[in-house]
Formats: structure tokens, C-alpha cells, sequence
DNA sequence: TAAATATGTGGGAACGGTCTCACATGAAGA
DNA sequence: TCTTCATGTGAGACCGTTCCCACATATTTA
């Protein structure tokens, strides 16, 4: 039925020891035997069979990336998307494929298949909660986590400095003359929204302007809707408290909350002044563009993927990640 | 070492055959056995290496997805992710794996390892050549086609109503008034774009107002970016033709155009009505937002997979699929 | 010249399951 | 009572590789 090694071994009369040898480039082989062999394997495309080789080498070379969402499926999402590509693109260098899964919060379900699919690894990305974790953790996989909703003890976690990318947007918000600032910000269970207010927050109290209690709206999901929403039942408080620039803790957020100003004729950046934090495609695209801190998914992917690929390969001294350095973008909706 | 089927019936005094009968739920086993095995199983925490059971059934319960891409990975593309959502999902209930994988256009690369990893068939996007699906037909892989660039004899292809997408944008327009309309279509090496635009110019044509070639933008990439340029190049042409609106065929190059004609202060619909073609998430959120054409990614994935899996299964009497009806969304952009 | 080493090859166990077959036993049908 | 059949179980081949080991032969080294 199908191609296999005894076919090839069969035809080039020597055993299949031998085209293993040929194969794996291990172990003593004739150019005579080589030249035939590599020569049968050109001519009837014969391709090894990697479930086979997983079967006695006890290594798949895949990997599994979950990520969990809350109630749609996120692969598309503009930012855990890119995180994904960058994923893929390491993944494929270094000769490993991916299984992509995502999940139902607290849903061991995908967890479970990767574990019988025997992946070398997992990537975990975004929200994940301490049963999952010990789920796989106790199964003995090597796993990384990015950008998750908390940092568990020991586990290996590729991070944005959140905090400092809030006291930037402080920095630079102070710097350009506001001081009357609004904040909308993202769902408090996820550690990267908490971290860019407490940023912004202990800017400004060190700036001597405080940031009170009443100007921080408190979103339930970091969407555009949500932004969109927040933004129209509160912009009476908003103008009447004579803000003059707006921070949200993601763009989707700081989006639709534009997207409402706009439609409400209401001037940016001459108005109001908006930032965002992640910079994802749609920020610099939107009119006006949106000016916000840059989080390097790029390098988010590429980190995971390689740290994870150390943890398979039981490397030596694994150091825990970085954390990655954020970037200001000013544009439009700014200046 | 592993946790094995072994290894439980060893614990449970009963041979590896009754164990795999009791799992598996084929053949006959006792109350007393089937009892004790599971709770076993439950215990140690047992998970049936996919691997071996691939080995013998000669099935992975694996596919592949091929993303093909010019120069970035495109995964977290606002078009093709949707797709990949949606077959992540189906896939996912039918307790399939997916390996998402992309590539450099005319590699072979991405096929080739998916050949190797013995996925049991292939969800192939966007664009692809004669040569991929040669090799991939070759080694007798069931596989699908979505949106393709081409259509290819004998292959399976998941595809919207293109066509009528356009008549639908060149109909809604003159009904609401406009005449004389500007156009910027897509890579001609695409499908979609092609027929896209042959469906608008013959609805025209029929109206007895023709588009002169004149008034037709081609664009070398379906990107953001080229829509920008290819508006702001061609501001004054537009300008002096005395054009009321745009048409271009996907979202992403009529976000781009209206970024370029906002940021002069051109008041769109007002001065210039906007239409796209796919509905991507963003086309909603732009401020003004885009009337388009909506594409069902997500049914397209949904068949996409389910088409793939029959031919897995090697179903009787697998129709062609039929293509997808696109619908008319209204918004800001032109009204 | 004998022993040690390098070079080349094949046999067969192992990886962790599935599945066919043979073989029990007990109950039902002739 | 003898056959038939449903129920229950275990032995062992097999899937396509890798890799250890045994065994040649040729080439060095002592």
C-alpha cells in the first residue's frame, strides 16, 4: 500500500538498515548503495513516514498552540494573530509543525487531544487558569505561556514591560500638555490591562496629577464594542469634566471609542487626544491613526517558540524570558 | 517509560486485547473488567498514544492547512484568519487535529511535510499553483481548495459568488443614484478580483453605462497600503472625472483609498460614496464604516472542512460544492 | 603475521497500539 | 443430548521506522 523504506530496500536490493543508513546520513554506507538508494527515493517520491519515526524515536516534532478565548475563536484576532504567525514562522524554521487549537475557557478538552497526539510541546496563549496548567504540567510537556492573564509561579512567561508601556503613555501624554486624562480600561482578571493603568497611574500621581477614581472606566471585554459603548454612555461625563485626551489599555478599546467621537463630529487630536496600547494593524490604518505603544508580537512568537524548543531539547540553564520592551508610536489621533 | 496500554492491564490482570476492546467499545467485555479498566484508566490518568493508533489504523485524524502567501504570513490575515477560524472550529468538533502551516508561493516545502506527517487530507488558501496541487494529487492526499487564485480542473473549490458579489455592489449604486463610478480592482492574477470586477462592468454595461478602461485602477497588491497609493496618485484624475463614487474589490484597498480621501477632508458618502467587497471585521469599525459585500468566511471554512472530510471518509456521491451567496451590507460609506 | 580498527551490511527487537483468530464457557434451540 | 450461538478472553502478527548487535571484509598498527 504504501511507500515505505522496505519497498525502497527491496528494489535496491539491500536491506532496509541500509536505506535507514542512507536516510539518516548514520552510520557507514557505500557511495555505490548511497547514489542507488537517494536514487530510488528521487525517482518514486518516496517520503519517510513521520508517524512511524515518532513511534520509536518517542519525538514528534510537533507542537501544540492554545489559545483560549472567551467566546469566539481568536486565530484571527489581530493581536494574538500575529503572535500566531510569528509562531509559525519559527516553528517552520526549525523544522517543527503546529497543531493550532483553541478552546473554551477552563476546557481541558484541547489540552487533552494534544496530549494524545503526544506533541513535544505546548504554547499557551492569553487567559489560562491554574487547572489547565497543572493538567499539563502534571503530564510532564514542556510549555510556555504568552502573554497570559496571570503569571503562575515557575512557569515560563513571554511578557510585554506592560507597566512601563503605561508609564510611557503618562510620559508622553504630561509631556504634550494634558493633563486632564480619561482612561477606559480593559477587564481587571487579565494581567497586561492591570499593569499598563498601574503604569499610567504611578506616572501621574509622581507628576503631581493624580489620576482619581471617577476618570478610570472600568471595561468587561477589551473590544471595540465595548470601547464603542463605554465611550457614548459616559461622554457626557467626559466632556463635562473638561478632559483632553483619552488612554485606553488596548486599541480595540481606544477604536471604537473614537469611532463614537467621530460620529459625533467631535475633533481628534484637537478635542480630544487618543492612545492605545498593543498597535495593531488596524491602529495605523484607522483615520485619524492611532497613536499607542507598540508590543513586539513578532518577537513574542519567536521568543516562545525558542524558548519552548530549549525546554524540548532539555538544554542546560534555561534562563527565564525577558520581558519585551514596548515602543511609543505617535500618530494621528495625537498630534 | 509512557503510560501504556500495557501497563493498565497489567494493573487490571486482563491481556492488552481486552483493554483496547474495553477503550475502544468494540467486541464483548465483562461489567466486572470494563469497570475496573476505566477506573484505571481514570486514575493514572491514561491517554491513548495517537501516534501508535495512527500507526496501525494508517489514519492520523490530522489535516493540513496550507496558507499560501507573497511575502507575510498571513494566519492572522482579517480574510483568510476567518477561514482558518472556522475550520479550526469545525475540525475541532469532529475531533480533528490541524496543522496550519504557510509558505512562500511555489514551495513545496509545507507540502512536502505534511506528506511526511501523514496528514489524512488538506484544506489548501488563497493562492496556489498547478505544481503544489500536481505533487500533492500525486501522492493521493484527498485535499479542498479555498478561494484559490484559479480554478482547476477536478479540483474541489470553496468559493463565493464573486460574480454576482459585483453585480450586486454595480446594482445598489446606480439605484441609489451614481453613474459615474470609480474603480480599483485587485491583482489580476486573482480569481476573485477578476470576477468581481466582470460582474460590476457588465451590470453597468447593461444599464447602458459602460466603465471605460479609463476608469479602472489596477492594483498590483490587494493591500491597505495600495489602496492609499493608488487613491492619492490618482486623486486629480478622480477629481476632474467628476466621479460620485469608488468601488474597489476588496475592504482592504477601500480602506486604504478612504484613509487617503479623509485625511484631505473629502467627506465621504457626501463626495464620494465607498464600496468594498469581503466585509472584514474592520470595515464595520472604520469611521465612516464600509458598505461591502459580505463573503461568508465562516461557511466557507465550515464546508471547506466538512467537503474534506467526505473525501476522507470516501463518501459516496460527493457533490461539487456550491457556491457561496454573498450579501449586500449597507453602511456609512454611501449612505 | 597477528591483532586491532575502520568500513559496510543485514537481522531482528522495539515503539504502543489494533485486530484477527483461536479458544473457552454458558445458555438456548433442535 | 448434541449442536449452535452469544459472550468473554488472550496470543500474536502487524503498522514503518530506528537502532543495537552480529558478522563480514579491508586496512592499519604492533
Amino acid at each position: 500500500m504504501e511507500l515505505t523504506i522496505k519497498e525502497i530496500a527491496l528494489r535496491a536490493g539491500v536491506s532496509k538498515s541500509t536505506v535507514s543508513r542512507v536516510i539518516s546520513g548514520k552510520g557507514y554506507t557505500s557511495l555505490e548503495v548511497r547514489d542507488k538508494v537517494l536514487q530510488l527515493i528521487e525517482e518514486l517520491q518516496y517520503k519517510p513516514n513521520a508517524v512511524a519515526r515518532a513511534m520509536v524515536s518517542q519525538r514528534t516534532h510537533n507542537i501544540g498552540v492554545l489559545i483560549y478565548r472567551r467566546h469566539h475563536p481568536i486565530a484571527s484576532h489581530p493581536f494574538y494573530g500575529k503572535i500566531l504567525d510569528a509562531i509559525l514562522m519559527t516553528a517552520a524554521s526549525l523544522n517543527y509543525s503546529v497543531f493550532v487549537t483553541t478552546d473554551h475557557e477552563m476546557s481541558l478538552r484541547s489540552a487533552d487531544f494534544m496530549m494524545e497526539k503526544r506533541v513535544d510541546g505546548l504554547i499557551l496563549i492569553s487567559r489560562l487558569q491554574q487547572n489547565v496548567i497543572d493538567y499539563i504540567a502534571n503530564f510532564g510537556v514542556p510549555y510556555v505561556m504568552v502573554n497570559g492573564s496571570t503569571d503562575v509561579d515557575g512557569v515560563m512567561h513571554i511578557v510585554n514591560q506592560d507597566e512601563e508601556g503605561g508609564r510611557m503613555v503618562a510620559e508622553y501624554l504630561t509631556d504634550v500638555g494634558h493633563r486632564q486624562i480619561f482612561v477606559i480600561a480593559g477587564p481587571q482578571t487579565h494581567r497586561s490591562h492591570n499593569l499598563r493603568l498601574k503604569g499610567f497611574k504611578n506616572y501621574m500621581a509622581g507628576m503631581g496629577a493624580p489620576i482619581p477614581t471617577s476618570s478610570i472606566l472600568q471595561a468587561s471585554t477589551s473590544t471595540f464594542g465595548e470601547g464603542y459603548e463605554l465611550m457614548r454612555s459616559h461622554w457626557e461625563q467626559f466632556r463635562a469634566g473638561g478632559f483632553t485626551a483619552l488612554f485606553a489599555t488596548n486599541d480595540m478599546i481606544a477604536l471604537g471609542a473614537m469611532k463614537f467621537m467621530l460620529e459625533q463630529s467631535i475633533r481628534i487630536p484637537e478635542q480630544v487626544a487618543v492612545v492605545g496600547f498593543d498597535d495593531i494593524d488596524f491602529a495605523a490604518m484607522f483615520s485619524p491613526s492611532l497613536t499607542t505603544i507598540r508590543v513586539n508580537t513578532e518577537e513574542m512568537g519567536t521568543q516562545a517558540f525558542s524558548l519552548l524548543d530549549k525546554l524540548i531539547r532539555q538544554e542546560a540553564n534555561i534562563e527565564n524570558p525577558k520581558q519585551l520592551v514596548p515602543r511609543l508610536i505617535v500618530r494621528q489621533s495625537t498630534e
